[in-house]
DNA sequence: CTAGTGACTGTTT
DNA sequence: AAAACAGCCACTA
């Protein structure tokens, strides 16, 4: 593919349950540093019906990045995250210290 | 082909 | 801490 989003949608798919990542954390795993807007770009292209953990990804400061429309304020991206246990400051942001997905290094064969 | 936009990030003020 | 700038690339007109 030349599109680079199935590449985002499997990194992001690795986020586990109750841990986030940050939109240039995904891009990097991805094999695109630099390049967080396109994670977004390609989340913006999901379709309802993609099991990809989109509301996972959070911007770099542990806040949920409003889309273009401002009536989508209304996202469920909030709730879904605090089901999964990560949780809010008083200014709506997650602490990334404690919450942020440290993936390990794709072990083929050993280390690990 | 050019120009404008965007679920972002890092550096500088 | 918040705001302003610049960088990056895919998509749309």
């Amino acid at each position: 593919m030349s599109s680079p989003y199935p590449r985002f949608y499997a990194v992001i798919r690795r986020i586990p349950r109750g841990r986030v990542a940050t939109y240039g954390q995904v891009a990097e795993l991805a094999g695109l540093p630099r390049q967080p807007r396109l994670v977004g770009y390609a989340l913006h292209a999901l379709p309802d019906e993609s099991t990809v953990p989109w509301h996972r990804v959070v911007n770099a400061k542990g806040e949920i990045s409003l889309r273009s429309d401002p009536h989508a304020i209304f996202n469920p991206q909030r709730d879904l995250l605090e089901e999964e246990g990560v949780e809010f400051d008083a200014r709506g942001r997650i602490a990334l210290a404690r919450f942020q997905w440290k993936p390990r290094r794709r072990p083929s064969r050993a280390q690990g």
